[in-house]
DNA sequence: CCAAAAGTGTTCCCTCTACACCCATGC
DNA sequence: GCATGGGTGTAGAGGGAACACTTTTGG
């Protein structure tokens, strides 16, 4: 591969809005960063795209590093291009958000390749942020609220079985309005890609709630067409 | 400004999907290369960044020089970063749409400083494209699809004064169907964006119809929640 | 028996859809 | 007078919104 090309050539990175979904509260995953600028301030995690690898695959990479983690959902949302986004240089920034299940047993446990340490944070309780990363956050929210009506996200961030109410949550603290129960029931389940199982909610105080679990080969069949919240 | 970030760098650059809308037909702005590789290929228009403008900078100078306008309504929507994408090394590229109007006048004569011609191409006949760029066309005319439905951005493709008919034809090219003209006219009409001027069609053998404008004073009221087409 | 959440139907209204004819103009 | 597109209304169906009570379970 020859080098041919004009000259000027920019740092590009990566940053990650990673989302979870724990005990009814939407939180990103944030990091503390330990080194200049912006030592021990929060911030989104990211890394420069490396060489030999596709802006997609340095996602997943950084992901991976952060969570130990393959396979998580992301989607890239926008890129920023400031020309003094970043104090050291030119550093132009592809921003993805990904979604993840909280599992009670490995949640809050993820790596910390670089940084002192990582953190589930409320996305109502951010503290201040380095760089642009409010701003990067901020369209990263406005995304998933655009793309949930018509994305099966909602159940990237549950568990594989989950209970109707726990759908119904998690649309409420992203659109950030309170539904309706019997309305919600009916249309969540009139786009027919939910599958009831015989199984009961365990450990509760209260009636058992019915578990369902997505079903993707349903979903698969609808090419996109029909989900629309 | 200190360089002390880690060493590799890419050359990141712009392209644009310069849509306008004539005589009913959707069509894209193509420049033929007058360079290696992919030389009197059909393109894309694009450039690289620069160091000392933005990405949105760089792509409003991108369509600046390509057809003498400022202020051309654009939009960036997706981010290519394939490693080998560009066969002379990375280029990591930032797709932009762009919309413009048409007007019969100053139509069809862009400038060419970086290409042996311009020239606009239905977009149902697009010719082989260079590098990934069919790839780019096709996820910015999805985006379009999608944003036509709750942006106004039909108007930017008319002349400031425009027939009912002529906004139907804009939403049946781009959405690829054809529509209802008594329910398109009760929905477009709906919206209370569009103000009825007293004027009239002038030139056409048939009853000459009434023209309209895009009213942004009273779509700014709306902050885009009740524009859902 | 009390607290907590599960689960369930109906009515009203509004919006979407389908559909066909007369009108104005230029040639 | 004819060809061309402009302009208009209604009925029926379907989907969205509002709304409250009984059931189940654990403690």
């Amino acid at each position: 591969m020859k080098e041919v090309l004009p000259t000027f050539n920019s740092a590009v990175s990566i940053d990650c809005v990673l989302f979870g979904f724990d005990e009814g509260e939407l939180k990103i995953l944030l990091i503390e960063r330990n080194e200049e600028p912006f030592k021990d301030w929060w911030a989104l995690p990211g890394n420069l795209v490396k060489p030999d690898e596709s802006v997609d695959q340095s996602a997943s990479r950084i992901l991976h590093e952060l969570t130990g983690l393959s396979n998580i959902y992301m989607e890239q949302y926008y890129t920023f291009g400031e020309v003094n986004r970043h104090p050291q240089g030119r550093v132009i920034t592809v921003a993805y958000y990904a979604l993840l299940r909280l599992s009670n047993e490995k949640s809050l446990k993820p790596l910390t390749s670089f940084a002192k340490k990582a953190q589930w944070i409320n996305v109502q309780q951010l503290p201040p942020l380095a760089f642009d990363h409010l701003n990067i956050f901020d369209k990263g929210l406005e995304k998933i609220k655009r793309r949930i009506k018509y994305l099966p996200i909602a159940f990237e961030l549950l568990p594989e079985k989950f209970t109707l109410t726990q759908v119904q949550h998690v649309y409420e603290v992203i659109l950030g309005k309170k539904l309706d129960k019997r309305n919600f029931r009916k249309k969540i389940l009139s786009f027919g890609v939910l599958k009831e199982l015989d199984e009961k909610q365990k450990g509760v105080s209260f009636r058992a709630a019915t578990l369902y679990k997505f079903d993707r080969r349903k979903y698969a069949k609808l090419y996109g067409k029909e989900f629309s919240f």
